[in-house]
DNA sequence: GTGAAGTGTAAAGCTTGTGTAAAGGTAGCT
DNA sequence: AGCTACCTTTACACAAGCTTTACACTTCAC
């Protein structure tokens, strides 16, 4: 699964956006803000970046400039100006790609295959992305998950769960939106098989001595905890 | 330096282009027939091809089509008509780039240094021509896998299937991307082939004492580990 | 309280992916 | 042609794991 950072200041289309590269199997992480974005980038859980030029406080360049001084993320710029000299620039400074808005988006979806083919093969080789929260460490190169040093065996459908649940740690994930990430389904009445796979990581994880990790929130959903109580 | 190659019937253009690009320190051959252009990619001599869609006898799509059956060369893809479409087919036909004529010099430059910077990565990493992992040792020159100086009788095939797992251990590779790498084509519904392959060389190694080493990750793909366990 | 709706989970059912033996096919060699 | 080595296809068994069912429990509104 490819995880896609998009940084762009402009709501609707970022929210278009995130719809369509989900529909193409694509999973994306919408964020508002320049600087906070830097943040997610080191965070390094993203596969490719969709940086927008034109954005208030921090400019694009400004925000490529920063992030190509510790990361060699795979960037495609997007930009409202057509002008060659944004172009090269952005191309000058980091960018694999760059694409002018508006833009077709099967041209995207083109775009962002062709990076990834000559990139796919070179992410063995750079540094395996991994995220860790209380003691909870995965890595989706490989799909494992490890507590203390010791494997979790979890199932697919297992992990991109819990995968899913700690990108949003912190933030309540509604079952209809972790069944379409995680089941590629929207939930149906009586669909009871996102919450055994639910019950099943915690009965994984509580034979770690991991408990109270994944919050039930009646009526609304599931919680991955960002802070221990 | 970087050889590159350029396919496009227009003398006039691929002339400036030739000077230009060699200003900037790349080595340049034209090739005004597209026809020859495909042979010469065969000898495999360039870095980096830049091809003209528009052309009299074979159109740059055929062109890059043929080419891709054999070579993963970076292409970037030269055209005078500015539509999406063609655009689309292009990248989606296995092209890197995409340069709308006319277009200004530098940004060539820009957009081949962008390619090159990727592609360069990728070479250095292929070039390993030695692997050890687990006690398996790996020579891609003379084809040979070794344990504990017992050489393992592999076919060809198993060799190619067992150095691609090997390059990416601690990886997932998925059954259609080991297909391509390994088998040279796509996998098709049914095709056990792989399966078998897998199966062969997980019975060769058992006999040398080495097992579970290649995991298969269920509707993922298969792994060689990195850590054994 | 009482009923309704939401949630936890054991167990059964069922689909699908995978392992592999064996047969079939193909290319290269003598 | 016949032989050999190897790749591919076929066939079947098996296991993994996703989903459904069923029932117990919790929470909340009234």
């Amino acid at each position: 699964m490819y995880n896609i950072l998009i940084i762009d200041d402009d709501l609707e289309l970022t929210q278009l956006l995130a719809e369509y590269l989900q529909q193409n199997t694509f999973a994306v992480v919408v964020e508002n803000k320049a600087l906070h974005g830097i943040e997610l980038v080191k965070q390094g859980n993203f596969d490719l970046l969709l940086l927008d030029v034109m954005m208030p406080e921090l400019d694009g360049f400004e925000v490529l400039k920063q992030i190509r001084s510790f990361s060699t993320i795979p960037v495609i710029m997007l930009t409202a100006k057509g002008e060659d000299y944004d172009r090269i620039l952005g191309l000058e400074l980091g960018a694999d790609d760059y694409l002018p808005k508006p833009f077709n988006h099967r041209e995207l979806i083109a775009r962002i295959k062709a990076l990834t083919r000559r990139v796919d093969d070179l992410s063995s080789f750079n540094q395996v992305q991994q995220l860790d929260l209380h003691g909870i460490k995965i890595e989706d190169a490989s799909q494992r998950a490890v507590v203390n040093d010791v494997e979790i065996d979890l199932t697919g459908t297992e992990f991109q769960l819990l995968s899913v649940l700690m990108r949003h740690a912190g933030h309540i994930l509604t079952k209809d939106k972790l069944s379409v990430d995680v089941l590629g389904r929207r939930l149906s009445a009586y669909d009871r098989s996102l919450d055994m796979h639910v019950s099943n990581v915690r009965k994984k994880l509580s034979q770690l001595g991991i408990e109270n990790i994944i919050k039930t929130v009646r009526g609304s959903g599931y919680l991955f905890k960002l802070d221990a109580e």
